[in-house]
DNA sequence: AGCACGCCGACT
DNA sequence: GTCGGCGTGCTC
């Protein structure tokens, strides 16, 4: 039989640990599948790994153990092996690390959890009451997959008591099942919203290209309120009908309860989530039902790309151009890219969704090697707000305040017409700087090269690097003055503040992620947001991403130009995305909305793009520019961490790869650096990078592979490369 | 990743 | 003499 190792055969099995590449195993007792999930002996210890091919034999046969064991799971498709090689080759991870995203699944050596369950028995209790009756009409009416316990006993309106008493004489059984069981089946004919002509358009296309089996990506543009979801959810139900899985991606977990309300509306059921906060036992019954096909949809973080589906026809990435879709940690990654793979493997289709869409997506699009489906029209009577620049430069105000005199009329004029205004600031805390008036020196982070911002609110000065605080101090750190810190420059915490003085008689509401501990309690201030609760909502990044606010009328942009400091190429795009994003949150029912950006420099080209709305020639400015730069997407980057506690080995370490270069120079690759990392110092550990270029189809993998492979680490030295860097300058 | 081995400096 | 620092190497 193909794919299956009888005992004793050589197979070679892939783990988890850092070992650089898959070790030779005899196959137990039984024999064991390609693909499957087995327990071998490492060392003294035991660990969990994947039956990767057959054996090398190139190791000394008597050394060579035996499979433990093979654990009760799917094994893993041939696909899946595919997808993770090809993704551990394109980033430059070690297959290892690769494969340890594909086994997060709690739980999988552990045999199938059971638990008890009641339904209908044959028996007749020797007495009938009222509560034995309600618990027989409960099983014979719902009884189907059967009650725990608890259920039954909610359900039927009995005590626990009750329903042990009908155990007796057999009217009611008791059996074990397995705990982990299919989610609810969705219901892809149930009908759709009314779609606008355009919308049904759009849908019509997409609903084809998912029918015809094969890979394919769309990119799916629309402004805000433009109805994406309803369109890519008619996607989701062609691909639903074919019997195959669909996989939407959220940026934000904040978002998820929302799409859940719409799939329920549209599916009648709701679809199964992934995601860092969903508990253990939900993780595993979700793991298991991908790979058994109990799972038709699944919501969630990037790292449900890595989910072992049974047969994936479609991905969704929603809000594609985000940012958090890069994973900065540990594996680096971009799940836009990462899912794009996974479809071309599996013959899937790939549904790239954003108002302001990511240059490369852009690029791709208007090369013609996705396809593209642009939404122009916002749904019903809603239209794109109105926006103006708020010249700072000729605004009368204090230096200590951020809310100009045209800001906060407009303001007023919204709180007597009973409409909501949102400010927006993206800064969190109530400073983002502490100066020092007696020696002039800023309060900075003692493990990072990064400024402590205040965060009044926590009474508190937090490092955003890495997390740490300490309680506002009343000397300078540095000259030990008394009372002479003082904040400067503003932060949302601050922001309320100066709302409250300005507008005395407004209901003023701050929604920032760190005010909040959970999602549940984020999401609860939302509605109550959305429900009309506030006048006035001031707010950081968080409002950008597609919450609905229907009263919402005004959008005022405190500091425009923020993001367009910095040397970072992609901050024009960025700040691009941003604007358009929250000016979108403005006027989404009837009343027209208006945007106000204060800016100083209402001139600059990014910021006449946002105001014009001129989308097209903006993307194609970036893009030119980018062309000639031979920068990405036209041109290949990598870049090159070195870390270290000792700021002298990450240097020496720096220098002494630029100075051999050979394998790079062969692909025509130039390297630049080594230069302080845009963070210079993270926790503690002093960070340098190199940046190589190369042109667009150089194989820079192979390259940056024989070249860093040169050098060993010292010490505490870490090389971290990520392929495709988000900042780059 | 863990864990053993081994080679140098500071103690009972 | 011997305890223990952590650099180096190995795991089929």
């Amino acid at each position: 039989m193909d794919g299956f190792f009888h005992q004793g055969d050589l197979v070679s099995v892939l783990t988890t640990q850092p070992l650089g590449r898959a070790l030779d195993y005899k196959s137990p007792e039984g024999g064991c599948q390609l693909g499957a999930f087995v327990e071998v002996p490492l060392g003294p210890r035991k660990v969990i790994g994947v039956v990767w091919g057959k054996g090398r034999g190139d190791y000394d046969i008597s050394k060579i153990r035996s499979v433990i064991r093979v654990l009760d799971a799917a094994p893993m498709r041939e696909e899946m092996q595919t997808f993770l090689t090809r993704a551990a080759d394109y980033t430059l991870t070690p297959l290892p690390a690769m494969l340890r995203l594909a086994t997060r699944a709690p739980g999988l050596g552990d045999p199938p959890s059971m638990r008890q369950i009641y339904r209908l028995g044959e028996g007749v209790p020797p007495r009938m009451t009222e509560a034995r009756t309600r618990v027989l009409d409960t099983l014979k009416e719902y009884g189907g997959l059967g009650f725990t316990l608890k259920e039954l006993a909610d359900a039927a309106d009995v005590t626990s008591s009750v329903v042990k008493g009908l155990l007796q004489s057999g009217a009611v059984i008791e059996e074990a099942a397995p705990r982990d069981v299919p989610y609810p089946r969705l219901d892809p004919d149930l009908a759709g919203k009314d779609l606008t002509k355009d919308q049904a358009t759009g849908s019509e296309r997409l609903i084809s290209a998912v029918r015809s089996g094969s890979y394919g990506t769309t990119l799916l543009k629309g402004v805000t309120g433009s109805g994406k979801t309803e369109v890519y959810l008619e996607a989701v139900a062609a691909c639903l009908a074919q019997n195959r899985q669909a996989l939407v991606l959220l940026p934000e977990i904040a978002l998820t309860a929302e799409f859940l309300t719409r799939v329920e509306a549209r599916f009648g059921a709701q679809p199964a989530e992934w995601h860092s906060g969903v508990t253990m036992t939900e993780r595993r019954r979700l793991w298991r039902m991908v790979g058994q096909g109990g799972a038709q949809l699944i919501v969630g973080a990037r790292s449900a790309l890595f989910l072992p589906y049974r047969d994936l026809g479609l991905i969704v990435v929603d809000e594609e151009h985000d940012t958090s879709y890069k994973q900065e940690d540990g594996v680096l990654y971009n799940a836009r890219d990462m899912a794009v793979l996974r479809a071309s493997i599996n013959a899937a289709h790939v549904i790239l969704a954003s108002a302001t869409p990511s240059l490369e997506s852009w690029v791709n699009a208007d090369s013609g090697k996705y396809d593209r489906i642009e939404l122009t029209s916002r749904f019903g009577p809603a239209t794109m707000p109105a926006m103006r620049a708020i010249d700072m430069r000729v605004e009368d105000m204090p230096a200590t305040s951020w809310i100009s005199p045209s800001l906060r009329t407009a303001v007023n004029t919204r709180l007597e017409r009973s409409e909501q205004s949102l400010l927006f600031i993206n800064r969190r805390g109530y400073a983002p700087v502490t100066l020092c008036r007696a020696c002039g020196q800023q309060v900075g982070c003692d493990h990072c090269d990064a400024r402590l911002v205040e965060h009044r609110f926590l009474k508190r000065l937090v490092c955003h690097q890495c997390g740490e605080s300490r309680p506002i101090p009343t000397t300078c750190p540095s000259c030990g003055a008394e009372d002479r810190l003082a904040p400067i420059g503003p932060g949302v915490e601050r922001l309320a503040e100066e709302s409250a003085a300005l507008f005395p008689d407004a209901r003023i509401a701050v929604l920032s992620s760190d005010l909040y501990g959970s999602a549940r309690h984020l999401k609860a201030q939302i509605e109550m947001i959305a429900a009309g609760g506030a006048d006035v909502i001031i707010g950081t990044q968080l409002v950008a991403k597609g919450h609905n606010f229907p009263n919402l009328t005004l959008v005022g942009v405190i500091d425009a130009d923020l993001g367009l400091q910095g040397s970072d190429l992609r901050a024009a795009e960025r700040t691009f995305q941003l604007m358009r994003q929250v000016a979108g949150r403005a006027g989404r029912s009837e009343v027209p909305g208006e945007a106000l950006l204060q800016t100083y420099q209402p001139e600059h080209q990014v910021i006449q793009a946002i105001l014009t709305g001129e989308e097209e020639t903006f993307w194609r400015a970036e893009a030119d520019e980018r062309r000639l730069a031979g920068m990405p997407p036209f041109g290949r980057m990598a870049g090159i961490v070195l870390s270290s506690p000792d700021i002298q080995d990450v240097f020496d370490l720096g220098r002494a790869m630029a100075r051999q270069t050979d394998p790079l120079r062969a692909i025509g690759a130039d390297v630049f650096g080594p230069a302080p990392a845009p963070i210079a110092r993270i926790r503690g550990r002093h960070r340098v990078r190199l940046l190589v270029k190369a042109a667009k189809g150089a194989p820079i993998q192979k390259a940056l592979a024989e070249w860093s492979g040169q050098f060993r680490l010292k010490g505490e030295t870490r090389m971290s490369i990520d392929i495709d860097p988000q900042g780059f300058l």
